[in-house]
DNA sequence: CTTCAATAATTCAAGTTTGAAATAAAAATG
DNA sequence: CATTTTTATTTCAAACTTGAATTATTGAAG
């Protein structure tokens, strides 16, 4: 049963897919980038950083659970990256009042004065990896990627 | 001291961590949703997948360095997936003719076979998990991700 | 030809990551 | 109140991933 091929939607399918494998390709080159100075420059790893970055933008701490969801990762991840944080004194877990099932995480201001040098570079390093630019390109691709994003989400809540 | 904030410059900046953080969440939002369809409908993994998406394309072969260079991932990575993928028969080590060192790796027809069964459903993933997007979105994202591409790619020549 | 540098893969330890199962507590239901 | 369901987290095995070190081979230079 071979496929008909309609002139409007075919050519259309094949660029979704190829959409697909550029986004990707962008993101994976951008993220070895990241990872890559974060660990000659900074003796850091990028989930590290991912987590202290989701921490503090959160003064009053953030839920296991908030993590995972911010950062798309599985709950269990979570728990071994806190786990050391915690270890090495740069983040702390706090019980909450009205739920002893649940814990809020927290950068200890050691975690923060840590944090805060990541930060700053990591914001230099987006600015130089994607100095090559326009305005156009980068407010173009931010209102499409929020609409995809968008579109993402809401299929999520199925 | 603090930076002086240059109304030309430092909004193109923000933008650009803006950028960056949702193409991250985009490409997170998609990677997970095939690798639970993968899971849950064909009992397989997305690095199996990709590294049998590389191979397809080259009925020839590739040499291991060569699949690593096309996904991105290190080479010893690679070495781990085409071993099972070889244990299972799907996959093939050949030898170079001209360099003992390489090898040519190259899907077996039963990995072919596989392969052809899962590339359809992914492709069709795609196209329903972007479905919500339309032809000028597509398109003009395309055509920002292949500047942005071809500009990130130029810096790694260094 | 011999030495030195570059290339191709593999090995390995450490760290991530997932997804499923287990634990515990809270919320909803009857 | 007892039961059931949902929620929050941890545990764990299996798989993936990196980056550094190692091995083997090729290529270049003298």
């Amino acid at each position: 049963m071979t496929p008909k091929h309609d002139p409007e939607t075919e050519p259309l399918s094949k660029d979704r897919l190829r959409l697909w494998l550029k986004l990707l390709k962008a993101s994976r080159l951008i993220e070895d980038e990241i990872r890559r100075r974060l660990r000659s420059q900074h003796d850091w790893t990028l989930p590290r950083f991912d987590v202290m970055s989701a921490l503090a933008r959160a003064p009053k701490g953030l839920k296991m659970s908030e993590i995972s969801k911010l950062l798309r990762v599985s709950g269990g991840n979570i728990t071994g990256i806190v786990d050391k944080l915690a270890d090495e004194g740069l983040a702390l877990r706090i019980a909450v009042p009205g739920d002893r099932r649940a814990q809020l995480v927290r950068l200890t201001g050691k975690g923060q004065t840590i944090f805060a040098e990541h930060s700053a570079a990591h914001e230099a390093w987006i600015d130089e990896i994607l100095g090559g630019l326009d305005s156009d390109d980068i407010v173009g691709m931010i209102v499409r990627l929020d609409r995809m994003n968008d579109a993402l989400e809401e299929k999520d809540a199925n």
